[in-house]
DNA sequence: AAGTGGTCTAGACCACGTT
DNA sequence: ACGTGGTCTAGACCACTTC
């Protein structure tokens, strides 16, 4: 986070850090616009493209907009933004030193219901691939999967094998670059997922839905409830 | 997503792109080593500036492992990164169109619990402020804040009236720069969170714990509390 | 039309970490 | 030692957006 103490030149992270504490100070209020990239570069005395190296990181970490012509100001809303890392489940698992295991559920084509077709963009109703799935660590229950696919949008899934890979897995490495989104949340287990995760008594489960398109295309919606006592961590 | 059409110069898109297909296709597979900088900057005809932010957008986003000398390669584990936004929760009550409420429920000096001690780097017993408070939409629980603050790493602090202004809102506000570790998890209410966010009956409520620091040094740990329902929400 | 951020280049030096 | 990424500079042109 600090400057690399570099000889005598200014280095883009002092003069983050410089327009940091004057956001902080509140010398430069929240909404209000801060002096363009050259009169920055002249101030600090270095090149115009260290300021924009600079200027560049406080937006991204949401503390900055910018905008041609405009300018930049200080965001009116200083959201805090974190990098979240979401592992393959199975990876996950042997990061943490157990052994994986996957056992494929059920596998078929059914209608899609209407809150997952809402996610996907999609029309209640329609034909999709669906699986469910159970991740293992160390034998035991580790993640519920429960996975729409829509086959028209990927070409060759024809030829996957969900029983032994997991759909995630295949996913990741067949199909070429995505979008989407994800959400988070929490939920009381229901009966089925209950007794898919092995659980003796009703308990809050930590669940991760993610949305995947490619150019508008819904391409797959899956939805993980962990087991009991899971934790997502990241770094700010 | 896509280059944007520049002239006839290779944009560091142009080679984020190609550099992206080559490890989709499995040219350059997970785990080895990709050509340095100069050599890509050869190949793509292009300055080894635009290599350099190419793959450094690559990094950020998991795909690659860059180190000094040992150079460049194909992530081993290509983890999925999503930004996650944290606004403070006032923001994100009035983006939704609610009216904001806040209520402190307590505030005082307490000896620090075990579990808190350990994520704050500090030892058991330590005592630290301690405050609990209500946010509210429309008037109703929206999340239940228990925060606990090392007095000694923030000079000031005794200033501030967190009867008036939430303690997230005061620090953002005057803690100059900081770094730290998010949680996220699913718990069932204890009687204590029920009550406060008058739940009905025992349900899953989504936590987020927040740890931050400056400099090796814990400032606070805060554990957020969201009446049911709620969710967060990413892009990809 | 004009101002501001976005990016590219070529050359240079440096910091880090492997060897 | 030395190879590789990290960064800075000065100048240039471009793209987007507001005026």
């Amino acid at each position: 986070m600090n400057p690399p103490a570099r000889s005598s030149q200014t280095s883009w992270q002092t003069v983050r850090d410089t327009v940091l504490a004057r956001i902080r100070s509140g010398e430069w209020k929240p909404g209000e616009p801060i002096p363009n990239e050259a009169d920055l570069a002249r101030q600090f005395s270095c090149a115009r493209v260290t300021v924009n190296r600079a200027l560049r990181a406080l937006a991204e970490e949401g503390l900055l907009e910018r905008r041609r012509k405009a300018g930049t100001r200080v965001a009116a809303f200083p959201t805090r933004k974190a990098r979240l890392h979401i592992p393959l489940i199975r990876e996950e698992i042997e990061a943490g030193g157990g052994s994986y295991g996957y056992r494929l559920l059920s596998q078929g084509t059914a209608p899609l219901p209407a809150a997952v077709a809402r996610r996907m963009g999609l029309e209640e109703g329609a034909r999709l691939v669906h699986l469910t799935a159970l991740h293992l660590c160390a034998g035991r229950p580790y993640a519920l999967e429960d996975r729409w696919i829509n086959a028209a949008a990927i070409p060759g899934l024809a030829d996957a094998d969900f029983s032994r890979i997991s759909a995630n897995e295949w996913l990741v490495s067949n199909v070429p670059f995505s979008e989407g989104e994800i959400a988070l949340m929490a939920e009381l287990a229901g009966a089925e997922t209950a007794a898919a995760l092995e659980l003796a008594r009703p308990e809050a489960l930590f669940v991760l839905e993610r949305t995947t398109r490619r150019g508008g295309a819904a391409i797959t919606f899956v939805r993980i409830s962990y087991a009991p006592g899971y934790r997502l961590r990241m770094t700010l």
